[in-house]
DNA sequence: ATGTTC
């Protein structure tokens, strides 16, 4: 226990053992990013990976002040859990494959009543985006149907309200074009500085922020709806929650601003952390610990940039390799590029990545979850 | 990541 939490310096700690793959880069990106004024903790996860200038998969507290290009453009990416009522014996992947013919495009009127009535509820006051609201986007959203492979702790699987025989959806997108306008906007006044709290400018982000974050979480509503519909199954969420997002936190006596950059919050309840579309979904517990600032991977994490990956892959696998994963299961991904730049060997093996957590103390696995079909985007090219 | 490439 706790083996596998290193410090790299007084405020900075790295949730990793000696065999995560762990970029030098990335290190380098984490350390700089400490040093930000009135940052007073960071801690990278396991999935820790480069990003454009700040790394991905870390947490960062400051005090006084927010850092929305840390935070980056898509404010309250995340995943959602569903359960749908279909049996998985009654599962044949090639009928589900066929029927998701449609949804990529944006929502038809027939949704417009559920809109409109999840839109005031949350307080979302933004048409600007409506033609992007439940599509996945593109980058590594995806939505994936899932199964059951193994249960380490079936308490509290009951206590979530899954039953182990069902298809699972996971759900994998964020705020499409809005997150990126705020952020764009943000940028142009302010540069990568940095907010103090009080001023107009803090009141200004947060409030867009907070209301980018609501939108991507019906997104993701949206996306998991039309999603059953077109499978012609009933379904509910288990758990919604982001990784991408910066919200006050009280840590060790200390308001603050903890800044999560592709991390799990730990402080939510039950949470996956799911690996490329060839390789398992960890359904895990989070512990009680201060080591990961309330934190944890939100993913397998990048093992190949981005764009490196089609020269490494595009002559070694053959085209049904590429559609069809070690676990039987489909994808979905008609965009060339993107069949590469998420290839499972583009990715860390999320084994490592959960094994490192449990080392830290920070997490109990309490299912493994398998993938049965991903869609990432139609296209010419899927199978 | 991105109603995606000024």
């Amino acid at each position: 226990m706790g083996n596998s939490v290193q410090l790299l310096s007084d405020r900075v700690s790295l949730i990793a053992s000696n065999d995560t793959w762990m970029e030098g880069t990335a290190i380098q990106q984490l350390l700089k990013t400490a040093e930000l004024p009135h940052m007073c903790r960071v801690a990278g996860m396991p999935d820790l990976h480069p990003g454009r200038g700040y790394p991905v998969g870390a947490a960062f507290f400051s005090v006084g002040h927010i850092y929305p290009a840390l935070v980056g453009n898509d404010i309250g990416c995340g995943m959602g859990l569903w359960q749908t009522d279909l049996p998985l014996h009654k599962v044949n992947i090639d009928k589900l494959s066929k029927r998701l013919g449609n949804v990529e495009q944006p929502l038809d009127d027939s949704w417009g009543d559920l809109l409109r009535q999840r839109k005031q509820d949350q307080a979302i006051d933004c048409d600007g985006f409506d033609a992007s609201l439940g599509t996945i986007g593109g980058g590594n959203h995806f939505a994936e149907f899932q199964a059951v492979d193994d249960v380490f702790d079936s308490t509290a699987l009951e206590a979530l309200g899954l039953e182990h025989k069902r298809l699972l959806l996971l759900v994998h997108s964020g705020s499409r074009g809005l997150g990126q306008r705020i952020l764009t906007e943000h940028v142009s006044r302010f540069n990568h500085q940095g907010l103090a709290a009080g001023t107009a400018g803090f009141d200004d982000y947060l409030q867009q922020h907070d209301q980018a974050v609501r939108w991507a979480e019906l997104n993701r509503e949206m996306i998991a709806r039309r999603f059953l519909q077109a499978i012609r199954a009933e379904g509910e969420v288990l758990f919604d929650i982001n990784h991408n997002l910066v919200s006050s936190k009280t840590l060790d006596g200390t308001a603050g601003w903890l800044h999560r950059k592709g991390a799990t919050p730990a402080d939510q309840g039950l949470v996956v952390i799911p690996g490329s579309r060839g390789d398992h979904t960890y359904l895990v517990k989070p512990l009680e610990s201060a080591a990961g600032l309330y934190s944890l991977a939100h993913g397998a994490g990048r093992k190949w940039q981005r764009g490196d990956c089609k020269a490494r892959l595009s002559h070694k696998y053959s085209r049904d390799e590429l559609y069809r994963t070690a676990f039987g299961s489909l994808v979905i991904c008609g965009d060339r590029t993107l069949l590469y730049d998420e290839a499972p060997q583009a990715y860390k093996p999320c084994l490592s990545i959960i094994e490192a957590l449990q080392d830290a103390g920070l997490i109990e696995v309490v299912a493994r979850l398998k993938p049965v079909l991903t869609f990432k985007t139609h296209g010419e090219c899927s199978a």
